[in-house]
DNA sequence: CTGAAAGCGCTTACAG
DNA sequence: CTGAAAGCGCTTACAG
């Protein structure tokens, strides 16, 4: 059954708002007037000057004057223009993000809503706003930062799921924006070298689950990674070989997938198709993980007697499935905390502290843990 | 097995570009300073006050000057100073959205990514920008939202999930705050009315649900809403009421959930120790449906033999599920995008135009659809 | 059609 | 310690 119904929006406080503040405007006066460093002066007896100085902690005002002078401002309600700051600071007081991602994938993942919750956690403590964009691919990504910076809306970005030859990079580079990169799910990364000690941060986590997996019995593995473009998929591509070899002799094969739940069960086809087919599969999200596990009949096999699943990514989706689906959870409100930080810190000069470090944690749940454990292949 | 990982995290680009601003600044000079309406004037050999007004497409400068200049900004990148202009303009060219969330739930439920996504798609097309902040309840929006305007950092704000006695709607009347408000998953708000008009948006969603139901031979059916607090809560309750009084001749029961997972449990498992339990339930959202789904074993209940499962919300965790979950599919995007709209309307004086009208599609899946049809109970 | 001038609300050398 | 002044980059009456 289709059917569609024509809900209806109306401004409702809106309305009401603006024969409100025409009102206002020519009668009360002062009354809606935001309040400014001028009325401070006035009220306080002092210059805008020495306003300024009392209200930005800067010395040329005497402990008593600075005292008055910030009663008056409490007691105005006065807040500073951001307009009239960044003009005269070249401070815009907003970093942004650019998500480059496709819109029906971003409402699958829950990743950059956390993320989000994250940076906005320490940008609210310093009253630095977030400006947010969503565009389709990498090249609008440009085009919004460009604007931004152009505009001198924002002081800095931060840059995610960063590709190879990143055009973002370029940008960044090119016109002297501060900025903080973050991979998409998971370690740092770098401008020349994304295989480098980056990779030590994939290592750990992978690990993990490589030790899990061979404690369960397993000898063939695979990994279903993301697009090579992506630096992360690389690094963890990279690491997932070192891992795998140190634990089994041999590195054990990787596919690139795009994240969705379609591409996610096609790798999986052509790794049961091979004449040594792996016995257990490690997703990058959690997305693919819970599709294959919603399509195991159609794809013929049990789950995980036949094939064990792991998600690299812990949401709803995992806990939901059945069976349940182990999965890697990283903490990304961690990591969005830590981005922020880092830009502030970049915008600030100061050395960017002692990194936050996200943690994660393997979750072992029903979708790799076999009912009658020991090595039965 | 639980272990965590020092990730690290360093500002690749950042490093390099603060460097290089350095050296430009202090060498070569122009080459990275950002073109004003006054290199502009002196390129084209006019005033500044021309140049303003030919950028600004304002009478007062003849074709042929205009087109020069409208060249020299083109060839210089000119772009406005998002801060000059606002203080000029008393225009921030920013709209806020505060969405007041509990974090984890925000982590679960894709509505909110999707419905900034489709905000965004008409806030760049107009040049305005997006600020966004994730809160923990209304009283900290409340804080935000003063703040935002106090600064003038927007000109005015959406709000989503309007609550009976809203704090919000008191401070955007209060400071004459243009707004749009936007129930958090359908029809729009009303100020003092919640239960009036806006309803019908309610009642043709939910009649389709209802229709379904009864011809697959239901007659007890129940409702897990939302918290009774909020408005769009309150709206469909009273339609589910309304609906379900002419399609069965009394109105069927609701019970209030907080939209999590537990809490979905929780409700059924009180709908089943009922008399004369439902034999159908529809919640609110996806996750509740997919919860209840996936520990249907635990309740006792067979999907759909025993219980029928409807979502009032469509996403991958309703396809993922097994049995599939039938769900109302609602456009979330256009939703955001007619916010937005609406706002800019607002903002720009103009007539709100015809209301976009995002809308609906119930899709049946396993969860509702009897093996074998008729009426059986 | 065009230009000189004031102003938006701050900050910041620069003299007292 | 304090104040008068210039400037950030725009817009907008106001005279020519």
């Amino acid at each position: 059954m289709i059917s569609s119904s024509a809900g209806r929006v109306r401004p409702a406080a809106a309305a009401a708002t603006r024969s409100e503040e025409t009102d206002v405007a020519g009668a009360s006066g002062a009354a809606d007037r935001r309040p400014t460093i001028r009325d401070i002066a006035r009220v306080s007896g002092v210059s805008k000057a020495s306003v300024s100085y009392a209200l930005n902690d800067q010395p040329g005002v005497s402990p008593q004057t600075r005292e008055r002078i910030l009663a008056a401002a409490e007691q105005l309600g006065w807040r500073p223009s951001a307009a009239a700051r960044s003009l005269s600071n070249a401070r815009a007081g907003a970093v942004g993000l650019a998500i480059a991602r496709d819109v029906r994938l971003l409402g699958e993942e829950p990743y950059y809503m956390r993320f989000i919750a994250g940076m906005e956690s320490v940008l609210a403590a310093q009253g630095v706003s977030l400006l947010l964009t969503v565009v389709p691919d990498v090249d609008a990504a440009v085009g919004v930062l460009r604007g931004w910076w152009a505009e001198r809306r924002v002081d800095g970005v931060v840059l995610t799921d960063l590709r190879v030859d990143d055009p973002r990079l370029d940008l960044v580079a090119e016109l002297g924006i501060p900025c903080a990169v973050r991979g998409a799910t998971g370690g740092p990364a770098e401008r020349d070298d994304p295989a480098a000690e980056s990779v030590d941060g994939e290592r750990g986590p992978l690990a993990d689950v490589v030790a899990h997996l061979t404690a369960q019995g397993h000898r063939r593995l695979a990994r279903v990674g993301g697009p090579e473009h992506f630096q992360h998929t690389q690094r963890r591509n990279l690491a997932w070989r070192e891992v795998t070899r140190a634990a089994l002799g041999r590195a054990q094969p990787v596919l690139a997938a795009d994240y969705t739940g379609r591409a996610g069960l096609e790798a999986v086809r052509r790794l049961l198709a091979r004449a040594h087919p792996p016995t257990a599969v490690v997703f990058d999200n959690d997305v693919m993980a819970a599709t294959v596990v919603a399509e195991r009949r159609s794809l013929g096999v049990r789950v995980p007697e036949d094939l064990a699943v792991v998600a690299g990514e812990d949401s709803f989706l995992c806990r939901l499935a059945d069976p349940s689906i182990s999965a890697l959870r990283r903490d990304v409100a961690a990591d969005g905390a830590a981005s922020a930080a880092l830009l502030l810190d970049v915008l600030a000069g100061r050395d960017p502290g002692s990194p936050q470090t996200p943690g994660h944690e393997f979750i072992a749940r029903a979708s790799s843990t076999a009912t009658r454990p020991g090595p039965a292949r």
